[in-house]
DNA sequence: CTGAAAGCGCTTACAG
DNA sequence: CTGAAAGCGCTTACAG
């Protein structure tokens, strides 16, 4: 490849010269202007990139920090959170990082990541890397909340107690009094928050949140969400009594419509639905209509991309934001009174 | 952030002798090494990954080209596409820039990307972009079929045209006369291998594809890929007379179904649908479950991976690999004969 | 096993 | 409006 060099010394100018026709920086008259354009083109020169960065110390890319599953599958959740971030961060003229590398064992071997700023998924309980990217000058956004939860650093993450309240506060309200809780592994602090939320709103009902009616999806048992769904309803409706299902995810609801199918278990007549959902359009084109909280998985991952474009430009401000998930009330559930 | 100088001079030894410690390219003492660690560790160095590259002219980070449609939206086929491509260049140790920034207009202003290599979706007619990396030297990869045909590039491409010649001429020797097809976008190549290949299946059956039963998507017209199929039944069934629907997309598909079932029309009973699909997961989740050409989405972003990274050993090579999809037999459709 | 120095390809005050 | 030179933070022959 060309470099400036070559171009500087063909069109007989210096490289600061060439430097700033191509970066505009400083004014170039125009027939300088023309002939060193000329001479790129001919030679085929491009700016390189790398070198830019160093010099500026900027490389316009935000990186997007996200471990990738043993089995190499992201979820819905992660793939509309990518949808915003990439949205998000190209309306800004910044590329977009998948960094999925798994963490070197040894942290010596540890280097930075050539990029501007950084947004970490599903940060870990005292996660040691957020005080890497601190001491790397690396400004940081998390999607999740961060442990422990008065950490200064940015992110983003759902109400998720208060909305699986809510969820549980419609359905007892409804009439039901058992609901089976199809709940997201239990290694996620999503996890616990749900939980959490739902016992809160039995208890304000004067009822109690049994622990056989929560399971947990796990990634050895269940081949795919779907599944998850499909078998829980196999293995438990007839065994324990629920009028009503909570999944983690509007997948998990699938396979939940599949096995009523099978079963012949009418939704909402003898089963009411509800899904934590990833995906509105899937929700809207089950039969019947799919009842769900909307996550905005992607809404999140936007959110988290401006976060780290105003930190990016004044590193000491610490901001969090919560994206209100919304309950949308659809054909999958029914009031027993 | 502490440099490789700080470092050094703290330590008491050359920049070369502390490259090494961390590169392990040549032999260091171990009381040096450890003084090295040490003073690095208290000073919180990192080693600078875009000067490192620079230097040895290498990222380690291939691109993946891709532009991002007007509503922000990845279609499924190209998440599943994404998702090979990470899956695979994780395992060789590459990150994965993605590059949705909107082409610039002025090619001056075009820079080199950071990357070692490309892979780049969707290539358009005589697309200059291809002649751009072999000047800039960067090894290049497509999804999709290049155009002219002959061009010396490598790509991985689906077997398009014989695919739907083989799913047309299934449901032909099925006893169906009269098809329609829910086709994709027509400004896509892969629109238009299909329908020459369907149209093929009819001629050798001796019956012709009318213009009438070949609808394209078009983000204009339809809301979502769902909407689509959805609108299209409910706008022909009763027009046109068919037995038989090719959905371009399962998403398609999935609005077919909901508006069978608004309709009252019998699956497979009264209509046979099967779909050009990319998520092998809902197939099985709609009941009755889809008949599907699995497309393989993942797979053609793993086959491109590992021909990008061939190609960045070996940047002579010129390969191209057809990834077979395979038509599964699901309980969607009828044999009328 | 270690150091001094040139080089990777840009940018940017400084000077004119 | 333009040039000479130092600098961005690494790596790597070359020499010892």
């Amino acid at each position: 490849m060309a470099t400036i060099d070559d171009v500087a010394k063909l069109a007989g100018v210096s490289k600061g010269t060439v430097s700033s026709v191509f970066s505009k920086k400083r004014p170039i008259s125009k027939e300088v202007t023309e002939r060193v354009l000329e001479v790129a083109k001919e030679l085929g020169y491009y700016p390189n990139h790398i070198a830019r960065s160093l010099a500026i110390r900027k490389t316009m890319i935000a990186g997007l920090k996200m471990p990738i599953a043993k089995d190499g599958v992201m979820s819905q959740f992660e793939i509309q959170m990518i949808n915003g971030v990439i949205k998000e961060c190209s309306s800004h003229g910044y590329r977009v990082l998948l960094d999925t590398l798994p963490e070197h064992d040894d942290p010596n071997q540890f280097s930075t990541d050539p990029v501007d700023g950084m947004i970490m998924l599903n940060p870990r309980k005292h996660d040691a890397r957020i005080a890497r990217y601190e001491q790397m000058g690396i400004p940081l956004v998390l999607v999740g909340r961060p442990d422990p939860p008065d950490m200064a650093v940015s992110y983003v993450d759902n109400n998720n107690t208060h909305l699986s309240y809510e969820v549980g506060d419609y359905l007892l309200r409804s009439g039901h009094t058992s609901v089976l809780f199809l709940n997201a592994s239990s290694d996620m602090t999503v996890a616990y928050d749900r939980e959490s939320g739902l016992a809160e709103a039995f208890e304000r009902h004067g009822l109690q949140l049994h622990k056989e009616y929560v399971i947990n999806y796990s990634r050895k048992l269940h081949a795919s969400p779907a599944e998850y769904g499909y078998m829980s309803i196999r293995n438990t409706f007839r065994r324990l009594s629920y009028t009503a299902v909570i999944t983690d995810t509007d997948r998990v609801a699938l396979g939940v419509f599949r096995a009523a199918r099978e079963l012949n278990i009418d939704i909402p007549g003898e089963l009411s639905v509800i899904a934590l959902s990833n995906d509105t359009k899937l929700a809207q084109e089950m039969v019947p209509k799919l009842t769900s909280v909307e996550l905005s998985a992607e809404k999140l991952g936007a959110e988290a991309a401006q976060l780290l474009i105003e930190k990016m430009k004044d590193p000491a401000v610490v901001r969090h934001h919560i994206v209100q998930a919304e309950l949308v009330y659809r054909d999958s559930c029914r009031q027993l009174r």
